[in-house]
DNA sequence: GTGAAAGCGCTAACAT
DNA sequence: ATGTTAGCGCTTTCAC
């Protein structure tokens, strides 16, 4: 297309524009400037089909509204950016068959290398090794997956899991819900065995009917949140507050809350209300989130908090050079960031 | 690739694979089979280079990591993922160049169409013009911009800063900021305009002093918010509260904020903590603003909610429109959704 | 019903 | 220093 407009051949135009040195200064000249007229930009898919490679890297989320993942995606695209690739983003609705389908895509040359989180709903990473068996690396964000031999990039969330409830049971909690949104999901199975051990190791009983998974709209997760924290409050209308001298003896009610995701925030603070229950006075909260609004809620929130953006970026990175050489082991490559604990009013 | 396992012509297996008439049962059933067994898709840089259609479309976005645009994101994600196109995101930053860059990007067949979203800096459409000259259909949304001849697909932002504005007076408030974070954006300028036929109509003067730009980051913004709410407030130490009799005679304190968008919330409620100011009680808050919490917030946040994911999904069905069928003009397709007023306790 | 051939827009090796 | 050629992986006439 420029080739023809300066009757030149696209072997000529093509070295030109990549200010080859085989090439005269005079005819580099004559080249761009033609471009620059034309506004040309050479089309990225016949080149890369032609050296094999898309420049594009896939990210696959299972959703985009979340605090989390909105920033960890910002942490991707700078080093993509940077490294002039493009990121192609596909959503999996924490669909396990949709997750399948976008990884079976993702095995057509269509991208260099995947990042991804998984869905809640899958429980099997068949589909994470054919891609890898057709070399394409992926490196796993967050919601990892243990079966499957390559980089991994989280938070420690076994970790976090204790911290979180550790600090429920120093501010006095003997009773803590935790709440989860999947039974195989990485983050809630870890959290939750950090969770164990806290209360363990704080001589407190672990106990079934307080480990809460919490599926469904919002609305739903409301009323699980809202059943759960009716236990042990006695009699038919059972939904009265406890008296007005602190917990009687003999009280069940739970007095602590973990979340392990954001998205349980609201559902928790509307089942409170709807309870009459305060917040931290009732029940202490502290919820797995990376709002920037925490510290302006009603009560203001404690949370542990992920650094979304740099896991983002690291994941990238990791990806990166998996990509410039091919002997890099992503099988031993995975690296874990710190997250934080930030103490306000909920608890 | 196939064709080689099979011992076919690449032409007979692309028919078989697209279940071709003119291909035998029996052929069809081999191909489908290896197919399967070798876990194979067809390359889609190869086939839309021949048909000279990319299957993707490119997004354009000042931020992700915001409630309204990682809502947009997923209408959006909904449209084009069922018409089987893809959706490749790219990040302005807020910068103008880098918008400029990415536009020119996309006029290279890498996308098929644009939707977007115009940078903060941006005050210029010829790159946009650009694009559309170059037969690459692009839908604005939200922050649109007049002099470009195409559609638009936002809410009525004239109208809302209007509400917005007249809910705050409805409400006693006499001195009003309106707070923006650029002066060239429509939804910036747009909402101004709102804001001003609202205190003219109710017979309240528009000062210059009221209508703030908010620029670079959180606590930069924190800063010129506290500046702008110690105005009249007099003496050597302007920081005090004001009497415990109501707003004295003469007191020019602001007592009403509208804010432009999301990003300004934490600014806000931490310029009104900072002055020892109460919302609503001294200062009543409005803010233009999809966040889930809004409800929790302390005080709970009077909002403007704009149809974030209807948003998408309008303006990414508009660009399959055009994109389908040549003849249809974007020019005068535009649609203007509802935005919805939440009144809450911060006024 | 199947194959051969051309071509999408580009790059890279190989002439000239 | 420039041009020619082949080929990336696919689709699509057009022959057979």
């Amino acid at each position: 297309m420029l080739a023809s407009a300066l009757n030149l051949s696209p072997g000529t135009v093509s070295k030109a524009l990549k200010d080859s040195y085989e090439i005269s200064a005079e005819t580099k000249q004559k080249v761009m400037e033609m471009a620059r007229r034309l506004d040309y930009v050479p089309n990225p898919y016949a080149g890369g089909l032609r050296k094999r490679k898309s420049k594009t890297i896939g990210i696959v989320l299972p959703v985009i509204s979340d605090s989390f993942f909105a920033l960890a995606i910002e942490g991707i695209e700078a080093v993509v950016h940077e490294k002039g690739y493009h990121v192609l983003i596909c959503l999996s609705h924490e669909r396990y068959l949709e997750e399948v389908n976008i990884l079976k895509d993702f095995g057509s040359g269509r991208v260099d290398g995947v990042l991804m989180s998984i869905a809640s709903e899958t429980c099997e990473s068949q589909h994470i090794r054919s891609l890898l068996e057709k070399d394409v690396p992926v490196v796993l964000f967050d919601r990892v997956c243990d079966d499957v031999k390559t980089a991994r990039v989280s938070t420690d969330d076994k970790e976090a899991g204790y911290t979180a409830t550790e600090h429920l049971i120093s501010r006095g909690c003997r009773r803590i819900l935790y709440l989860s949104i999947s039974e195989s999901l990485s983050i809630s199975t870890e959290r939750l065995q950090g969770y164990r051990q806290a209360l363990t190791g704080h001589g407190l009983p672990v106990e079934d009917k307080n480990i809460i998974l919490c599926t469904g709209n919002a609305e739903q997760m409301k009323r699980t949140i809202e059943e759960a924290l009716s236990q042990g409050r006695g009699g038919p209308n059972g939904h009265g507050h406890r008296g007005p001298n602190g917990p009687e003896r003999g009280d069940e009610r739970p007095d602590g809350i973990v979340a392990s995701v954001e998205k349980l925030v609201t559902p928790v603070y509307l089942a409170c209300k709807a309870l009459h229950l305060s917040i931290p006075g009732d029940v202490k909260v502290i919820c797995f989130s990376n709002m920037p609004q925490a510290s302006l809620l009603s009560p203001a929130l404690t949370t542990i908090t992920q650094p979304a953006f740099e896991i983002g970026k690291a994941a990238a990175c990791l990806l990166f050079k998996a990509m410039e050489k091919a002997d890099f082991d992503l099988g031993k490559a995975s690296s874990i960031l710190p997250s934080v604990l930030t103490i306000r009013e909920s608890t």
